[in-house]
DNA sequence: ACCTATTTGTTGTTTAGGACAACAAGTATC
DNA sequence: GATACTTGTTGTCCTAAACAACAAATAGGT
């Protein structure tokens, strides 16, 4: 017998609080199912139904979900209800890169309706880029139908990002430091700007709708060209740290080895797992992660595979540290790492397991990404439509 | 801007878990402050004053809660009154260790009213430790006064508990293998029994009671003679992993040392930062805490600062990761580390600055714990404790 | 084709519990 | 001693969820 000590807020609730907690609960429901039958509400919330009725009419009349008949039957019994979201009810998500920034409109049921890349010089500003991305959004919003609904804009960032002011606290890649783009992008647009680490938003995304769905515990790591960054969710609720810099997995030191990584800390796991080793050896220029994939997974050769299996041994030595610290249900990979793990899937799991304790790691299931390029569009997109729906009946909502 | 996205149940409330959530949320704000004036409570829960009064009028009936007139006045108006946990509500407490087994008494206010500790032989099985337990609580029942209401038994276990089941999976340092520790003792005492890794238990404890309290984003380290374990809160919550194994924090590797720990990795911080290494060079035989605490201060030789230099800085190397990993706002050291700490602080500090993101360090602080020997009895007394406060009017407590 | 069992939607009523308002009680300041 | 201020206490109001009863829509059996 053991309990778990659940968030604390030392707030009381009342009435009204009651009814937003509830508003919220269905919305969620909602929007992570896509569509979901009014049955199915009632028995996951326990509310009554003519709870749920009175839950779902007003939500239907913020113009946030729409009802339908369902197709098909489902059993003897009048048939349920359909809900889904309301299509009218949109986010931007902003994607800066090195070289571009990618602009995307997801709905609330989470399909990507629009995506405009912007090629930009090799060294954009954040000034370049927030301008970008607000003619980019303008133009999108015109051509939006009449009625649409949008939540705001989140932005995907390859660095660290001070959650208290939504201020990019430092971006290596892109050279970018203490911008304060939420801020900036916000005037620009008129919408609420939210700002997330990338691969915080790649881990919230493969926890609600990815291959970690439903899973409370689950570490997820991230790889690209820029190095190696990571996410938690512990409990459910994603590892944000005291200003939001948490989850720099791949700054973890694993070894004694004096090499650098891209933030120039040494021997750390993003100084060990190198994407450029892995393009240098097979001579590859600048390459997408399929060519990569195609490479490795065509590899035969003893030194490619030695190669492979010393990168292989780096990753499990960095996740053996992860299980020992999290004791994780899943891990997810991301970026190349999932061509390096379906080169040998066993071997890497072999080898976290045995650098960790067993307890730990008893249990512990590795698994590739399952949302691909949509990853940071739909984890961004999150951002603002939490803000939605944990305030349903209060959000303002901005018009095309 | 940016969101934090709160734990999710889906369940929906209705008024009767209003009133539960209200009962724990003034329960908890009067434990955990061991006494807070009625006006307190209102502010602090936002609740309305006769709303207030309510709960506190059931908590009373309960038996968990005593109001008495302030002393002192606060101020102009009329004087607030005190609101003070039942002092005849307690928990027990019960610390295995390889030599003995200590049982002690606290009290829904946090005093340790009662302490006896057993000597065992040198490797006792846990049938041993449940009997000497159980044999200890019924003693001390005897003694409670008439009306005293026992909420359980709290064990801090040092090695991995199954949180689902109450099994102590593996103590090393104890040699014990898939207990089913509480639901032994909890047949032997007819009370319920929750179990709990011990370093997990003591960081709870100094997030509530100690040096970090009221801190959201913490990391503890807890170092004795059976290696270094660790504990993480992380938004106001414990980090427990998928079945509670989560926090082994001394099992993270740094570095390419072949130096094996208690359990067998190699080049873990539990390698490199041994309390042994120092008795062994200040040929101490056995020692407490203190005498080696003593030994480290007065330390002036070259060789013994290069040796204690050498462990801060594999301490550096382990806490940098965790700053990295989970950016804590307070870093917080139990057992032998704080001794290490003491003898440089700036040091220390300055090391783990160097080896982790400038970000995720800038704010951190390094602390010593501030609850000494009563660290493990408080935080395995909170298991129990934690039951009883979640429900407090169904939670059945025992009378004497 | 009709009847029954089953499930869900819908409507009207009940009820639990927090908010609110008004007043009493006790303290500090002038 | 008068006033201002804060808190405790009591009675009433109000929100929102539960409940009960009925209608609607389906499947399966005869």
């Amino acid at each position: 017998m053991t309990t778990n000590s659940g968030a604390v807020s030392n707030r009381g609730q009342s009435s009204d609080s009651v009814r937003q907690h509830n508003l919220t609960t269905v919305l969620r429901l909602v929007h992570l199912n896509r569509k979901i039958l009014r049955s199915q509400l009632t028995a996951i919330t326990g509310l009554n139904r003519s709870t749920v009725l009175a839950l779902i009419s007003e939500l239907e009349e913020l113009g946030l979900v729409v009802e339908s008949e369902s197709q098909g039957s489902s059993g003897v019994g009048r048939p349920s209800l359909m809900v889904a979201p309301n299509e009218n009810v949109v986010a931007f998500s902003v994607n800066p890169e090195i070289d571009a920034t990618t602009v995307s409109v997801v709905t609330l049921s989470g399909q990507v309706i629009d995506r405009r890349r912007k090629l930009m010089g090799s060294h954009p500003s954040p000034e370049d880029a927030i301008r970008v991305s607000a003619e980019v959004i303008s133009e999108m919003r015109k051509a939006f139908r009449p009625g649409t609904q949008i939540a705001g804009v989140g932005v995907s960032v390859p660095g660290q990002v001070r959650t208290s002011d939504g201020v990019i606290r430092y971006a290596p890649q892109l050279g970018w430091v203490e911008s304060a783009f939420a801020t900036a992008l916000s005037q620009e647009t008129g919408l609420n700007v939210f700002l997330g680490n990338d691969a915080s938003l790649g881990c919230l995304a493969e926890a609600r709708f990815g291959t970690a769905k439903n899973v409370n515990d689950l570490v997820f790591l991230f790889a690209g060209s820029g190095g190696i960054g990571g996410g938690v969710v512990s409990n459910g609720m994603t590892v944000g740290g005291a200003a939001g810099y948490a989850g720099e997995l791949g700054h973890m030191k694993v070894s004694s080895s004096g090499r650098l990584d891209y933030s120039g800390l040494p021997g750390t796991l993003e100084s060990l797992v190198r994407r450029e080793d892995l393009l240098d050896f097979f001579k590859l220029y600048v390459a997408t992660d399929e060519e990569l994939a195609a490479e490795i997974r065509s590899s035969e050769s003893s030194r490619a595979k030695r190669l492979i299996h010393d990168q292989l041994d780096s990753l499990a030595e960095g996740l053996s540290n992860l299980v020992n610290i999290f004791n994780p249900e899943v891990i997810v990979l991301a970026g190349f790492l999932t061509s390096l793990f379906e080169f040998d899937p066993d071997y890497l799991l072999s080898q976290v397991k045995k650098g960790s304790l067993a307890a730990a790691a008893e249990r512990v299931v590795i698994r590739n990404g399952a949302l691909g390029a949509d990853l940071l569009v739909l984890g961004a997109a999150e951002l603002p439509f939490d803000a939605l729906i944990s305030s349903p009946s209060s959000y303002s909502l901005k018009s095309a």
